[in-house]
DNA sequence: GTCTGTATGTTCAGTCATTGAACAGCAGTA
DNA sequence: TACTGCTGTTCAATGACTGAACATACAGAC
């Protein structure tokens, strides 16, 4: 396995398109808000926002209005709107893949159940 | 998070439930063929097996006989049975819910997309 | 101004599952 | 015997991930 491109292209993938598509619509979230949301850690979340504002697909504002601390805004930018696209597009092809395995894979549950029962 | 069972339990589960279908329809499979068949690595596949037969699910056959193949025959024992068809039942059960969450998915991910190709 | 509390982003040592190359033993063959 | 090939077994290394601890900086009270 060659590296065609940074280490972070390995990791990222999912993890980066739930990121994109939850900071689009509610781009004021905390990297803490972000980790529960997604179910994942506040590290993880910290690691994949600096890949995300390095690949320049998200950009960090400055301070957030309100009563609110150090927090950013996480925009996403002109381009990570289109990649955030772009990987709504594979993810549906993989994830109907999936789907296909997963009904075969139920159907043969199920016939594995029922001959393991009859008398 | 307290341990109520042996650590094996915890990386288990699903890994072992298809090593146990897939030993009952061809218990001559050597480890290095269950790792490529399930797609693991030839360590899990041995980690496995070794858990399993501790639990008394599987049966090595010819166990250090000296007379004997070096290969052995992993044969289900009937506990191991009765354990395998819970698990299916457990498993289908999840693979459901799995396949609820994936349509959802790919529901959203079909709408996402629409809507950001519109004009 | 200073202090204090609090919410934030950042770091990094540790955990855990997993890998696969290397090892050791046995059967068959020349 | 020696060699080849397949077996199960081991274990150091890897990589993703965690979350407690840290550093920073605003808000409000004084």
């Amino acid at each position: 396995m060659t590296e065609h491109t940074d280490p972070n292209q390995r990791v990222a993938d999912e993890a980066h398109y739930r990121l994109l598509a939850l900071l689009e619509k509610e781009p004021q979230l905390s990297q803490r808000e972000l980790a529960e949301r997604l179910g994942v850690s506040l590290g993880k979340v910290n690691y994949c926002v600096r890949a995300l504002v390095e690949k320049g697909w998200l950009k960090a504002g400055n301070f957030r209005r309100s009563n609110n601390k150090r927090a950013y805004i996480y925009q996403l930018t002109p381009r990570g709107l289109r990649e955030k696209t772009a990987m709504a597009v594979r993810f549906l092809r993989r994830k109907e893949a999936e789907h296909d395995a997963l009904v075969r894979e139920i159907a043969r549950l199920r016939a594995e159940i029922k001959g393991s029962t009859e008398s």
